[in-house]
RNA sequence: GCCGGGGUGGCGAAAUUGGUAGACGCAUCAGACUCAAAAUCUGACGGGGGCGACCCCAUGCCGGUUCGAGUCCGGCCCUCGGUACCA
């Protein structure tokens, strides 16, 4: 056996063992429990970098976990090959997106084999073949005859100069990344789908996914937005128009004073054909990108129409504006304000003070039942008075004792809260949720309105104005309609060339126009269209004839998914969605796609820079740079290594090509293989927190890894002869005491297993690696050792599996780890004649106490009241109290 | 802005879920081996005080619940992810 440890040799050699004995292609068998095991796919950007290697050393740990329990295990890997990023190359380095793609898709293959994984690569699927996206253009022609698929207008970011859709990663402070150009809003028409009409069975699903984060779940539940309330029609004046609204407070109604709606709302586009000014306001909300992030962070503008609503309830007439802040997107695109209830619409009648919008309470707090204010001695009339005096109209009224004094400058959040009406006409003295039904009622009864369940979630539009994706399969007839395609697939050309100004496919002829004289779509779906059922044609990678088979029944739903964080709501609601989606047309029996997820976090670096005059920054890899530390280790100061010369510590950022921080997976595998890689990002963090790359700490990966080694090889002989711990009579006191460690420790981490807290499920390999190379060579410590080495092995064998098979092998364990059972905790190793307790005097350790193993509470609590340091703390004060935490702990309650 | 995380030694973290704060590892320091270096091995290692047995402080900040709080509750600060056309 070869001395020293050297990955290289012993990983080639694994991974062809697997290879020639197809040791990971998964078979369909129903008399085995199945365990579908995935990681979220990559987009083939060009080499693997340390987030995919975290993302699929976790997945394949689980999986080759599951399998080493038992199960029949799938775990297979392929490529979300449609994307922005294969446009920008093709426009920087003139190659088409398709052979970039492919030509990263190879290179990224053979850095996924040089790290092990176990995955089915028969079943290696890439979105951008037809094949594969054949089948997602059929279901989308099934829901254009669902009516599930439709077209509507959507807001997109425009650059005028590039006369091109920017993706909201390409608006960078409002400008177009290439262009510079100033970004403006247009409104085009796109396909849309109705994930709506799935939005209650989406958000009602989440509470039986026991198997997500919780974290998750929640920011589903929030995104689908689930909200009940009232819709009602306010009049136009002078007009027959109505001007809906959607509400969730229905209750403040009668504090109404003004309406907004849209700038795109139709209402804002009549009056900017008569009024230049409300023109100008319209076309400076054309001004900027789409995103919410912007548009919520914008500065709240308006400006009022010259049109006045009516108020269904009153007729009283209010002032209608056109603001910004407003999204035509949610609900109808129009709103009714209340600035004496709601934070947004108070701000604005601040702003707009000129405007005179008055601030009209109707709610106090429902503790104030019996209060003046309430009852009426202090009129509204009163309250409005005070109004024009700027003090504050509810909550802080001059002179009434029990207000607070609040000023009129001062938001409180307790006006936003349901309370008791008044100044309310016929609601008056309702509370909220009284008032809630019976203003609904009333205005039901006046067919003015009705109640409503709203979502904040929107239909998902789907079009892309790109090349570089699925072609949305829909042909333009020459009576100016539309029809679904029925020869699929509609490949896409892929001998185009791309220079980032409009689409390319809209001008090749010979792709849009049919000899029918009919016009093809040019659009082509949003790319998470691909992503979102790829994990179901996994089990169904070869189905020449339909989108899924039979084998998908089998092995859906996936048991586990790991990947991002950053994909918890899109991507996961999106496979939700088109998951049932697809269980509406028959092709898979289960309401959900993932039973269990896991999400993992991000891998950050340090980052360094220098500042040039100008102020721009040029940034340094960590390798390059130099730390120094004081006495104690703390960073003092950094040098570029190449000139010596100062560097800025820039802080902790995720790794990314833009701050230069990022760390090459394959130079770390050519350096210590990929054992050490998988191990050391396996133990670094726990697997849902962010992982912060270390160099030092690979070395000490690699370290733990060479002991391990040395431990087995140095002593392999006296380790084949060794005989079995439960064929000796009794064990020597120190063989004992390491036997427990070692079955301590394997108790702790078969918990880790479970719960996938894969740090410390290293840490405890570590221990039984420290407990064993303390053992004497005595009949007993070679038993102990035998044993402990063949149960850290297996522990060890799904996250470093090149070395754990090696010597597994090597030591005569056995043909393949992957086939060996998984060991068990001996309860009995664990035993001990005494039990340590600590001894607490009010809360605080002052000593600790051995007892037998065996010892009632009345000699534990002797035991801790002998104890020379407790008696001291306790001194003349009596015991009130004893608690006793069984096996652990005495706290003496003293006073 | 809104939604969701995170904050514990010089650093990454652990704490079996309310019961000894800092397991395991990195860095640092000291020692052994060595002509020397590397590798390896041994020891020390949260801060402060004491000759010492020991004592005080300490889990982002402020307050609360409890015999007992890193863990539960309320408020705040910082930071990261998402925010519907990045994937």
């Amino acid at each position: 056996m070869q001395q020293d440890y050297d990955p290289r040799g012993i990983e080639a050699a694994a991974q062809a063992y697997w290879d020639a004995n197809r040791s990971f292609n998964a078979v369909e068998d129903p008399r085995r429990e199945k365990f579908y095991c995935l990681s979220m796919f990559p987009y083939p950007s060009g080499r693997l970098h340390m987030g995919h290697v975290r993302n699929y050393t976790i997945g394949d740990t689980i999986a080759r976990y599951q399998r080493m329990l038992g199960k029949n295990v799938l775990q297979p890997m392929g490529w979300d090959a449609f994307g922005l990023p294969a446009e920008n190359a093709a426009i920087k380095h003139g190659i088409p997106p398709s052979q970039w793609t492919r030509s990263n898709i190879e290179y990224m293959k053979a850095q996924l084999r040089s790290l092990g994984f176990a995955y089915d690569w028969d079943r290696e699927l890439a979105t951008c073949d037809p094949d594969y996206y054949r089948w997602e253009q059929w279901l989308f022609t099934r829901l254009m005859e669902k009516g599930l698929a439709y077209r509507a207008t959507a807001m997109v970011n425009w650059d005028p100069i590039d006369q091109t859709v920017l993706a909201n990663e390409q608006v960078i402070d409002g400008r177009g990344w290439r262009s510079g150009a100033p970004v403006e809003k247009r409104e085009i028409e796109q396909w849309s789908v109705r994930i709506t009409d799935y939005a209650q069975e989406l958000l009602d699903a989440l509470d039986g996914l026991d198997g997500w984060p919780e974290q998750v779940r929640t920011m589903q539940r929030n995104w689908i937005g689930r909200s009940e309330g009232v819709y009602m029609e306010f009049g136009i004046s002078g007009s027959d128009e109505v001007l809906g609204i959607y509400t969730t407070r229905p209750d403040t109604l009668m504090g109404v004073t003004y309406m907004a709606v849209a700038a795109e709302h139709p209402l804002a586009r009549r009056a900017a054909d008569r009024d230049p000014q409300v023109a100008a306001f319209v076309e400076e909300c054309r001004q900027g990108g789409t995103s919410e992030a912007e548009l919520e962070t914008m500065e709240k503008k308006g400006h009022p129409l010259g049109i006045d609503a009516v108020h269904p309830v009153t007729g009283e007439r209010v002032p209608v504006y056109a603001a910004n802040f407003v999204l035509m997107g949610y609900g109808t695109g129009a709103v009714m304000a209340v600035p004496a209830h709601d934070h947004r619409d108070f701000d604005f009648s601040k702003r707009y003070k000129r405007y005179g919008i008055p601030i009209r309470p109707v709610i106090v707090p429902e503790t104030w039942r019996n209060r003046d204010i309430y009852k009426g001695t202090m009129t509204d009339t009163a309250v409005g008075a005070r109004q024009l005096t700027g003090e504050h109209p509810v909550l802080g009224v001059t002179g009434c004792p029990e207000c607070e004094p609040l000023q009129w400058e001062l938001w409180d959040e307790r006006f936003e809260q349901p309370g008791i009406l008044f100044n309310s006409g016929p609601f008056t003295g309702l509370t909220s949720a009284e008032a809630f039904d019976a203003i609904a009622t009333w205005l039901e009864s006046h067919g003015k309105g009705r109640k409503r369940v709203n979502f904040r979630l929107r239909d998902w539009g789907v079009s892309r104005q790109r090349y570089w994706g699925c072609p949305i399969p829909v042909v333009h007839t020459r009576d100016g309609g539309i029809r679904p395609e029925t020869d699929l697939p509609v490949r896409l050309p892929e001998d185009v060339v791309v220079d980032g100004s409009g689409s390319p496919l809209k001008r090749m002829p010979t792709f849009s126009n049919l000899p029918s004289g009919e016009i093809r779509e040019t659009d082509t779906f949003d790319t998470f269209f691909e992503s979102s059922w790829y994990y179901a044609r996994y089990c169904s990678h070869d189905c020449a004839t339909a989108m899924l088979d039979e084998r998908a029944r089998y092995w859906l739903p996936v048991d586990q998914y790991v990947g991002g964080i950053e994909h918890a709501v899109l991507h996961l609601l999106y496979a939700r969605f088109f998951h049932k989606l697809m269980r509406d047309e028959g092709l898979v029996d289960c309401d959900e796609p993932f039973a269990r997820l896991l999400t993992q976090g991000m891998v950050v670096a340090e980052t360094w820079y220098r500042e040039d005059t100008e102020g721009r920054k040029e940034w340094f890899n960590p390798a390059d740079v130099e730390v120094a530390r004081d006495d104690k280790g703390k960073i003092v100061g950094a040098v570029l290594k190449s000139d010596g010369q100062p560097v800025v510590f820039g802080g902790i950022e995720k790794m990314s090509k833009s701050k230069n921080n990022g760390v090459d997976p394959e130079s770390l595998i050519g350096r210590y293989g990929a054992d050490t890689v998988r191990l050391y990002t396996m133990f670094t963090s726990p697997p849902d927190q962010s992982l912060e790359w270390n160099d030092d700490g690979v070395e000490g990966a690699f370290r733990f890894l060479k002991r391990l080694w040395a431990l087995a090889v140095g002593k392999s002989e006296s380790i084949m002869a060794a005989g079995s711990v439960a064929n000796l009579p009794s064990l020597d006191v120190s063989s004992a005491a390491a036997r427990r460690e070692v079955h301590g420790a394997l108790k702790k981490a078969l918990y880790d297993y479970e719960r996938h807290q894969l740090n410390t499920v290293v840490s405890a390999c570590m221990t039984m690696v420290n407990a064993l190379y303390r053992l004497d060579d005595t009949p007993g410590g070679q038993a102990v050792l035998r044993e402990g080495l063949s149960i850290c092995l297996r522990l060890l064998a799904p996250i470093a599996p090149h070395v754990t098979h090696h010597l597994w092998r090597e030591l005569g364990f056995g043909d393949d780890i992957l086939g060996s059972t998984w060991p068990k905790v001996d309860e009995t190793a664990l035993l001990r004649d005494t039990v340590a307790y600590v001894v607490q005097v009010n809360g605080k350790v002052r000593g600790k106490v051995e007892v037998p193993a065996d010892a009632d509470r009345a000699a534990v609590e002797a035991a801790a009241l002998a104890d020379e340091t407790v008696r001291r703390f306790v001194g003349e004060a009596t015991v009130r109290k004893v608690v006793v935490v069984p096996g652990k702990l005495v706290n003496l309650v003293a006073g």
